[in-house]
RNA sequence: GGGUCGAUAGCUCAAUGGUAGAGCAGCGUCCUUUUAAGUCGUUGGUUCCGGGUUCGAGUCCCGGUCGACCCA
């Protein structure tokens, strides 16, 4: 590993520290405290560039503050560029205006350091809005050197593990990242305006129940048992239902105990949505609303490019409604591929180049297919419906054709975004699914959450949205790590 | 867990088995509207770690650490 490695404190021998570190400890000699100093910017960078009316120039005044990134040092004044939360402004300070000391204070900062200025804006004559600095002060002293200015940091270990860094030398990161943000404010909006109450459920769960996944296990001391951290929101949002709270959403990290690949993280950030008295249906109409908002509101568009494919996702249009059934009769060219027996289903499996175990059942046989070979294939928004009674024990079983649910599952990108459901309500028929989900595993079932059924639930549609996941698609990330500030890696080696 | 690839200056990257270099950053100089500013000069290395082969290893071999990609 490059550079992380060595920069641990015993470091401090590396000349550019050594030089940093000097001017420092000169400052503090003078007796001014480079951590310390008194200044409250009035604007964010962009704030102050819109306060800029062309031709008056030095009419309004400005206090900015932020990361020094770019100096353009021309003996007697200087052009630099600041970065905050809202990105970039340029300051320009002239030795005759700021005065011999501080303008000999400021040529001994260095890239990195956290300044504020004070100034007045005009425009170059290169057409660049810039402050006219009459007071600039040193706030914080970075004794460490930032990455390159024009490669940034490409190292991905060092990306992912100084992701402050990333993001102050790569735009397209701090973009991506920022864009993420705007998301979920934008899902939250969009949530409180339809009278979605958002709460909070434990991550701490006795039983991790919700979803089939292997849960994380931790122990709490005085308690003196063992604890899940939960794998989904589903069971405790749905007990809210039944307490009457008819709209609840959650926004919240799930964990799971897998493994990790450009889609997976051991711990993601799930939206679950419950609204009493809908149903799957009305989830449909919620998602296409959801991500049409986001696209207008946040992205811009409803045409998002997608790499991987080389289409644009349209996410303008109608979206296509498809039942899982046909999807797999189409791709293995089979009407009748559901009354297939076992082993004709493995030879057909594996004609299409998949590869199954022995013990699977048969509708694992038959998602196999659909998730390996179906899936990818699907980029346009497609809502695949009547998904088989056995791969959610959660769900209404459908009317019309009792093999299968009132549930969907929004595939975008070749990536599942959303499954959601008709939310099962009958406690005794709920009681018979988990049981016959955890087979040998009864201490699995989560006899409270049954309890609260018992109680009466309202009918209710349910709905889980992969935040990262989503985001992704909307960001055009090519993976889950770079849509996650700081995604789980190995620790460091400590050496 | 398996396979492939990678780790060299603070950062981005070079270097047939034969003196480890460049650009940026840093340090010193010139320059009062720059846009990767320009100019002249210059410092900086446990080549990820540990073994081995060799007269000689950044380079070849073995083991390890961390990462990326693919597969499970």
């Amino acid at each position: 590993m490059r550079g992380f490695m060595s920069e641990l404190p015993n470091e401090m021998t590396h000349d550019q520290y050594a030089v940093r570190l000097k001017k420092l400890t000169d400052l503090r000699a003078t007796g001014s405290d480079p951590f310390r100093a008194g200044f409250e910017p009035t604007h964010f960078s962009a704030e102050a560039l819109k306060l800029y009316v062309d031709g008056q120039e030095n009419a309004v005044g400005v206090q900015v503050a932020g990361r020094l990134v770019v100096m353009r040092d021309m003996g007697k004044s200087q052009f630099v560029k600041i970065l905050d939360q809202q990105g970039l402004i340029q300051l320009y300070l002239k030795k005759d205006v700021v005065g011999d000391e501080a303008y000999a204070a400021f040529r001994k900062l260095d890239l990195g350091d956290i300044i504020g200025a004070a100034g007045t804006l005009f425009k170059t004559k290169t057409g660049e809005i810039t402050v006219r600095v009459e007071r600039c002060v040193l706030v914080a002293k970075a004794l460490r050197p930032l990455p390159e200015k024009w490669h940034g940091l490409t190292d991905p270990e060092q990306v992912y593990r100084q992701r402050y860094l990333d993001v102050i030398v790569n735009p397209e990161s701090r973009q991506r990242l920022l864009q993420r943000s705007r998301i979920v404010s934008a899902i939250r909006r969009f949530l409180e305006d339809r009278k979605f109450i958002e709460i909070e459920t434990p991550i701490l769960q006795s039983v991790a129940g919700g979803a089939a996944a292997k849960p994380f296990t931790t122990h709490h001391n005085a308690l003196g048992c063992d604890f899940f951290l939960r794998i989904s929101l589903e069971l405790y949002l749905k007990r809210m239902l039944v307490g009457g709270w008819d709209r609840v959403f959650e926004i919240g990290r799930n964990f799971r105990n897998e493994g990790l690949s450009r889609k997976h993280n051991p711990e993601f950030t799930m939206l679950e949505v419950y609204q009493a008295y809908s149903d799957h249906r009305g989830m449909m109409a919620l998602i296409k609303d959801l991500l049409t908002v986001l696209c207008r509101d946040v992205l811009g568009s409803c045409e998002i490019p997608h790499a991987p494919s080389g289409q644009v996702i349209n996410f303008g249009g109608a979206w296509r409604e498809v039942k899982y059934k046909d999807l797999l009769v189409a791709e293995t060219g089979d009407p009748q591929w559901f009354s297939r027996s076992k082993p004709e289903k493995i030879a057909a499996a594996e004609k299409l180049g998949l590869k199954i175990e022995p013990h699977w059942e048969d509708f694992e046989i038959t998602n196999e297919i659909f998730s390996k070979r179906i899936e990818p294939g699907l980029i346009q928004p497609t809502f695949v419906l009547n998904l088989p009674r056995e791969l959610c024990p959660l769900a209404k079983i459908n009317q019309e054709d009792p093999g299968t649910l009132d549930v969907f599952e929004l595939i975008i990108g070749g990536m599942e975004i959303a499954p959601a459901y008709s939310e099962q309500n009958d406690p005794l028929l709920q009681r018979e699914m988990f049981e016959a989900q955890a087979g040998g595993e009864k201490q699995n079932i989560d006899h409270d959450f049954l309890l609260a059924l018992e109680h009466g639930m309202p009918p209710a549609g349910g709905m889980g949205v992969g935040i990262d996941r989503l985001c992704i698609l909307l960001t055009g990330a090519e993976s889950i790590r770079d849509v996650i500030l700081f995604p789980q890696l190995r620790p460091a080696d400590p050496q």
